[in-house]
DNA sequence: GGTAAATGTGAGGAAACTGTTATACAAGCG
DNA sequence: CGCTTGTATAACAGTTTCCTCACATTTACC
């Protein structure tokens, strides 16, 4: 199991690590919320722990933000005793369980594994949503804002992979494997325009755009801040 | 849909019934189970989400005197991390599924849909209609706006899977499986020449065309805007 | 077996979609 | 600033997908 470990306290999180490890699980541990946020937008974990109290970006936010990416990992919440224990506040923020430290590590991993088989058990997604975009797998149908877009087959198909790695990069290579199913490169500019057709109906009409070019690198869908 | 949510928390009843209605739900709430009660004899809901504690009667109780009415809604248990977790009481008492808090909303929402599936599924539909297209499973009868129309077998088939899921778009793969038993590709247009045949029959002398095709995927029946 | 109804096949043309190319535009860097 | 590299857009043309027709085959029933 892949485990992200978002914790400032050093001797919480390599007790944290070193125990997950010795569970056979692969641990990435991040020291304040901004280094856990880049881990979390760059990975795909199956759970992530996340302290309350952070340096530079506080937990609620680190959790409310990978949310808002559309990324659905399941969250842990810990919180120390004597913090303001608002145990609703962390739920809103999109967290879905919620411990208090200090606490016993076999009651953190019997959480973590009952959290972990709720997510996997979930049945496959037939919609997708991304700051107002949505997009229905069964109907085929994509709207902004509830405003309808007519996209064409490739469009629609460059679309969902954008949306199923919100808020991560996509290269050039990634997107023609996932969504040309082309293993070599094409020596066209083909994806190039592809998205210049995808922001045309997706971004054009609208005041942020979603798909933001890293040059260098590739694309990412991505709400606006 | 109509949720009925007997719940005592203020906090979490009306976090509840905001995203409820958000994602465009009717629903009432009761702070405590004699009111549930009340309104669970009152009103026909979709889906009942009742607290296993509640003051004056409790949830279990609310779920068992509910189904001796013969009331054969779906009801959610939710209980505290903490109570006496006892998910086969729960749902010996008539409950059909069990959520324990603190829950995600999204997890929520995935078991108050299945619940409502499941159930409305339940009795055999004999019949399916689609803005003004009725069909009669029985009778095998077919018609638009009171004009009837005359289907092959085949036509009739095709169809009745178009009808079952409206709003979906089923790809030619689905159609040759469900249609025509086919699982394997016959490399023919038999699909297109009997939506065709189909057209001509259901749509042809009106005005709106239900069948659509959404090309490079497949066929949607689906009323007019 | 014969007949009519139902179903399946293949071809041609029309429409829609996709990939290529060419050119314009923007960003990074000395 | 000017060069290089990387990205955006528009237009065109090839290809694919789809629709319909006429005809072939199968099935059901007398």
């Amino acid at each position: 199991m892949r485990v992200l470990v978002i914790e400032d306290d050093a001797t919480v999180a390599s007790f944290l690590a070193r125990s997950l490890r010795e569970d056979g699980h692969v641990v990435d541990h991040a020291a304040d919320g901004q280094i856990g946020l880049d881990l979390a937008s760059r990975d795909n974990y199956d759970i992530m722990i996340v302290d309350r109290m952070l340096p530079r970006v506080d937990g609620l936010t680190v959790v409310r933000t990978v949310r808002d990416d559309g990324n659905q990992t399941p969250v842990l919440i810990l919180s120390a005793l004597g913090e303001v224990d608002d145990k609703v506040h962390g739920l809103k923020a999109g967290g879905d369980d919620y411990l208090v430290k200090p606490f016993a590590y076999p009651e953190l991993m019997a959480r973590v594994e009952s959290l972990v088989r709720r997510f996997s058990s979930r049945e496959e997604k037939t919609s997708l949503e991304i700051a107002g975009l949505k997009m229905d797998l069964l109907s085929r149908e994509v709207s902004r804002d509830d405003q309808k877009l007519d996209l064409k087959p490739r469009e629609f198909l460059l679309l969902e992979c954008l949306m199923r790695h919100a808020g991560q990069v996509l290269t050039r290579t990634m997107l023609l494997e996932t969504v040309w199913d082309y293993h070599f490169d094409p020596q066209t500019n083909i994806i190039d325009v592809h998205i210049s057709r995808l922001r045309q109906k997706v971004d054009r009409s609208f005041n942020d755009p979603l798909i933001h070019t890293i040059r260098g690198a590739g694309y990412v869908l991505k709400p606006p801040q």
